[in-house]
DNA sequence: CCTAAGGACTGATGTCGATCAGCCCAGCAT
DNA sequence: ATGCTGGGCTGATCGACATCAGTCCTTAGG
């Protein structure tokens, strides 16, 4: 039987991946490593050899102006890529900081490259799980740019909790977050001071609670309406490559 | 001989492709459309057959938000493509509306699919040039969250010169540039008068001059380091993928 | 010829969120 | 037991940018 990951998973909602591509993804899998939270695991304009496969943890990407400020451009959680453009573009736009302790698996950029040349509708699927990234980081552009703090909270804890629930780690009850809300203030460019306010105004209009590494929803409706979050693009299509 | 399209440049940059994939890539251009200045030619939420490849002129891509505010997501310049995202996931999570007049070579989602199967490099090569394009959403995310607006101002205008330089369109005096205010301030989450008093500020202290539709660089060498721009992730790498 | 409309531009006023300057608590190390 | 550190939390002040309310100019249309 072939191995079922969070990736395969990932992948096998875009396309129907048949055996020869399921063992291809399973020969990735190299060495298996660990980070520990808050030591960066890839440094901006480092040029690297090697992405990764979240296998446990939380991790965030992010890049740093010469001010000191930073933002944080996405999270990971299991199943995601770590660094798969640093390998494409052969340079690391950003950074990467595990959140908590995390697991990968190593990736080979020789290898990657080549399970693409055997395997196109692997690489077709990566190109969708890519787009869908990109997706997500096109919403957060809009949150940052044209939504006030506290809608751009609220979207953002729903968007989280839509992905975690994906992958089995949510529902529209809560879900274990353990981002500090220096992380918020990073993600959603806000101050940290201001996201206390933020949370706290959120918690007092009944919508969401973030306490103790957990964000529990009181009043999911009422939130989405708030947010005005379209869960619709972060809909799970059923595979369309058979 | 084989056809040498803005596309073809793109992509060539990242693989070395070969006259399979360039007969495959040629048999991609279908019917060739256009479409006037204003008139959205895909709509958010919209479920698509089909991509386009800009030939000529510019667009943008944009979010709307419930309450009527958009933000400009990227432009798009010639040898971009159109709706790419959207063909891959099925649905627009975005509009596009053209800038000026455009002329677009139309590619139908089918016979881009099966393009991918056949040649798997052409998929790598898209793959790639979608990570491009994601480092530079990436980039103006970056923009918005953590920089002030003359900042931000400065970021894009270099930026797009970068990326016209880079098709020919523009080079380090300046560039024709049919934007209007209101368009910097979508993209940039501003407001327009806001725009209007940067644009102002930026040209006393004699950095740049937005006028008449065209940029010019007064003092390219200044306004690089007033935005923090880092020209590195923007160049062209020879291709790796031989 | 006159009007309408879009775009650039400006001053006055208002507000959201940053910044500054702190307190409190829990966990950990000396 | 006593600091020290990191994270959460709070009030006061300040500033960047939005908003409002216009003018001016050019082009297009009746």
């Amino acid at each position: 039987m072939i191995e079922n990951t969070p990736l395969v998973r990932k992948l096998g909602a875009f396309v129907a991946l048949l055996d020869p591509e399921l063992s291809v993804l399973a020969s990735l899998h190299k060495r298996r490593r660990t980070f520990v939270a808050g030591r960066d695991l890839v440094h901006q304009g480092q040029s690297d050899q090697a992405a990764y496969i979240l296998a446990s943890g939380w991790a965030c990407s992010y890049k740093l102006l010469e001010d000191g400020q930073r933002q944080i451009v996405d999270f990971q959680i299991p199943g995601d890529f770590l660094g798969l453009r640093s390998v494409l573009l052969h340079v690391s736009d950003h950074s990467i900081e595990p959140v908590t302790d995390i697991e990968v698996t190593e990736v080979l950029a020789a290898d990657l490259l080549k399970a693409f040349a055997q395997t196109p509708r692997l690489a077709t699927a990566v190109l969708w799980a890519a787009s869908r990234d990109e997706a997500m980081v096109v919403e957060h552009l809009v949150g940052v740019g044209r939504r006030d703090a506290a809608e751009r909270m609220a979207h953002f804890l729903l968007e989280l909790g839509g992905r975690l629930a994906w992958v089995g780690l949510g529902n529209t009850d809560g879900y274990a977050c353990p981002l500090t809300q220096y992380h918020l203030a990073d993600a959603l460019g806000l101050s940290a001071v201001h996201v206390n306010r933020v949370l706290r105004q959120l918690r007092e209009a009944g919508m969401v609670t973030f306490r103790d590494g957990f964000v529990a929803f009181d009043d999911y409706d009422q939130l989405i309406k708030f947010a005005q979050f379209d869960p619709s693009y972060m809909d799970q299509k059923g595979p369309f490559l058979p």
